[in-house]
DNA sequence: CTCCTACTGACACGACTGTATCAGTAGGAT
DNA sequence: ATCCTACTGATACAGTCGTGTCAGTAGGAG
């Protein structure tokens, strides 16, 4: 069922959700004041994506989709270190701030709800970004266990200091604690 | 208002209500259920809290005291490579699941809604085990900007870990990323 | 006994929730 | 002109939400 091809509604309509859901949070929304926002109703909602349910994993699958776009964009040429330093520096920018804290909202609901339609969306996102990080190893490591250790261990400072960084705003202190946790475990 | 000294019947029905948190979550419960799983009413809530705010708040408190009370009992003896390693053992541990998922969906809402009950959670335990991890630096170290540098990349790498583990739940290879995380950083 | 405080729980209110129904419209195909 | 598909939005429903009200009870103090 999700498998359909959307139409061009659909897209316009999870697009501009999906803007609400940058702004507002996703996980305590709901129908009416979204559709209100989007200039939309509740029917029309409910006609293009069956249900609530329906319509947040269209919106989830954007985000998803985004997230892969933004993967995708980073210079994935470079060795391990220059891949997670470029992830960081994408990271700080408050301009990204937004899909930032969707993204941990979302990750926690999944979590704590893994039957709801955010299903395994924490999952996934770890595995896409391990996969693109592995593509920043050298073949020889990638498969190995030291290599899976390696990423996991960026994975887990970038994502560690994103946190921190998201309570507390202290860019220097996180920067710099990300920075040498990053040359350390690539040395 | 919440300086005030609670009675007994307070701590009790607090206690029950944080326990309905670790199996349900709290972000997403409401009332009527909590009271019906603890065997209590609205009302008496209500007359004991004030309002679901007040309560909801009453529970963070609650946690908050868990999280300082194992922050105490892990070992602060050693330097700061052995305590990150305790915290680790003490993360990774299964039984420990609820309350790391508790947190992960506090922390979460609390940066989604900074205005709500959830207030300044995120923030507070960030302070908190940053202030533990200086406890396991040198005096000397403690003050510097690399020593805060350090602690806040074993931060994130304990953290970073945990989302990873909680999501995937690969202990194998989050424990060696982890491991090999501390052991680099605390270099 | 009386009084008082702490506590209880049933009930009702208005607001909001997701869902359902359905008459209606715009636009292309035949 | 006819038909069909895609789409729209008003209206209604039953259920749940947090909150307000209030009569009533247990138990200690005087």
């Amino acid at each position: 069922m999700p498998q359909e091809q959307p139409s061009a509604r659909q897209v316009e309509l999870v697009d501009a959700v999906y803007a609400y859901a940058l702004e507002h949070g996703l996980a305590g929304a709901s129908l009416r004041p979204v559709a209100e926002a989007i200039g939309s109703s509740t029917g029309v909602l409910r006609f293009l994506f069956g249900s609530k349910d329906g319509l947040v994993q269209a919106v989830l699958d954007r985000a998803r989709a985004d997230e892969l776009a933004i993967l995708a964009a980073l210079p994935t040429d470079g060795d391990l270190r220059g891949v997670a330093e470029a992830v960081w520096t994408w990271l700080v920018d408050p301009r990204h701030a937004p899909v930032l804290r969707l993204w941990v909202e979302s990750y926690a609901t999944s979590l704590s709800q893994p039957d709801g339609p955010w299903g395994d969306f924490a999952r996934r996102t770890v595995d896409d970004w391990l996969a693109m990080l592995s593509r920043a190893q050298p073949p020889a490591v990638r498969r190995t266990a030291a290599g899976a250790a390696e990423r996991t261990a960026v994975l887990a400072v970038v994502r560690g200091g994103l946190l921190d960084l998201l309570a507390t705003g202290q860019r220097a202190r996180v920067t710099r604690g990300v920075h040498e946790g990053i040359v350390s475990v690539t040395g």
